[in-house]
DNA sequence: ATAAAACTCGACACTGTGTAGACTTCTTGC
DNA sequence: GCAAGAAGTCTACACAGTGTCGAGTTTTAT
């Protein structure tokens, strides 16, 4: 997203401007916490920053864009931290395994992620960059409801169908409960693991 | 919240501004579906209603109280329909008609919705408007569970918890089935009440 | 018929956005 | 070590949308 660097020379270690990047996004999650998205200004962000508002068009063309640089950033955290999915693991240690893990990303991330959540209709980059990472996880869910002895297939009872309905529960109880409390939070977790649970057919 | 009507003689129907502000609700809700929130102006919805902006401020203080009233409106007919629960039902049979009553919901007012729902977090009058409205569904769900068998108790793996992130599982799913088509909504109804009848018990 | 209320309008001040252009500071090839 | 150009920074401006004000017009009740 930052437009201005046809040319990026090898050895070029931190450029001045990589700092200056970071530290506009540092600041724009920060005041994403105390102010919300729509309080807070570019101004706002080129201050914190430590530049003026000129300058900080010179990183990136809009507000939108700074965000959308952000939830990247942090997404991009997501896939590395879940690309060690213990996939071949037995079905009830997958599943609890997967739970304990999004609690993690919920607890560290959870001010992002809910921007993001919230943005994905208006910003459509977010959206698409959010939708993306609700697949994998709808993958994943599969994966696992499939070993758990659930038939593949389109049809509304079958694994794919119920791997969606299960991610947006966990999503939006998440979403709900890391505004709360990291209690409430490990509680929500343990609910939403006993559906699925139930759901794969793993509890009688 | 039409701010400026301190006394309303009991006989005096339909008053001329009553039906500007009605006039007012159904441009906010159809310029809501071509142009989106963010992109529709108080100039946009005057222009629609057929007044000036200056007008409009006398009805409503801002657009953000115009949408919050058009929310009103809609969750109240929400509450209205959803008042003639058939609670005292056998459960497979109430949460039958609960997701039937629910798909007919979302595919009248699907747009109010998903809009409501968006604007929860940044207009707090939305959101307690939607929260209450989630609470009520949470109940009834709850009571279905308990019927079914579910133990009552604040635990994670009991009633209130589960009919919790069960109310977040349907209102998430229909939020993006009901974006695509009555196709979908159909369908992602089908998979809802399938978890729904498992996590009851009422499917081996 | 008249006074109060309900209602309407155009003009204004303010805030935030995004752009333009001039200026300074780094980098790099020679 | 020194030009040339890329990278970075700034002030000033034009513009769009919001919300307010005060002066008018219409409706309603008496």
């Amino acid at each position: 997203m930052p437009g201005h660097h046809p040319t990026r020379s090898r050895r070029a270690a931190e450029r001045k401007g990589d700092v200056r990047e970071r530290a506009i996004l540092d600041t724009c999650e920060a005041l994403l916490a105390h102010k919300g998205y729509d309080a807070m200004t570019v101004g706002d962000i080129a201050q914190g920053a430590g530049i003026t508002r000129g300058a900080l068009y010179f990183y990136y063309g809009s507000k939108q864009e700074v965000v959308t640089a952000l939830v990247a950033r942090t997404v991009e955290h997501l896939w590395e931290r879940s690309k060690a999915t213990a996939e071949a693991d037995e079905p009830r240690r997958a599943i609890a395994a997967a739970m304990q893990r999004t609690v993690e990303l919920w607890n560290e991330h959870g001010l992002v992620m809910r921007t993001a959540i919230d943005l994905s209709l208006t910003v459509p980059e977010i959206g698409e960059l959010w939708n993306h990472t609700a697949d994998l996880f709808i993958a994943a869910i599969t994966a696992v409801l499939e070993r758990a002895g659930i038939q593949a297939g389109t049809a509304p009872d079958q694994a794919p169908a119920m791997a969606r309905a299960l991610c947006w529960m966990i999503e939006r109880t998440f979403y709900h409960a890391s505004q709360e409390s990291r209690e409430k939070l490990q509680e929500a977790s343990a609910t939403c693991e006993h559906i699925w649970l139930t759901s794969a057919g793993l509890i009688t």
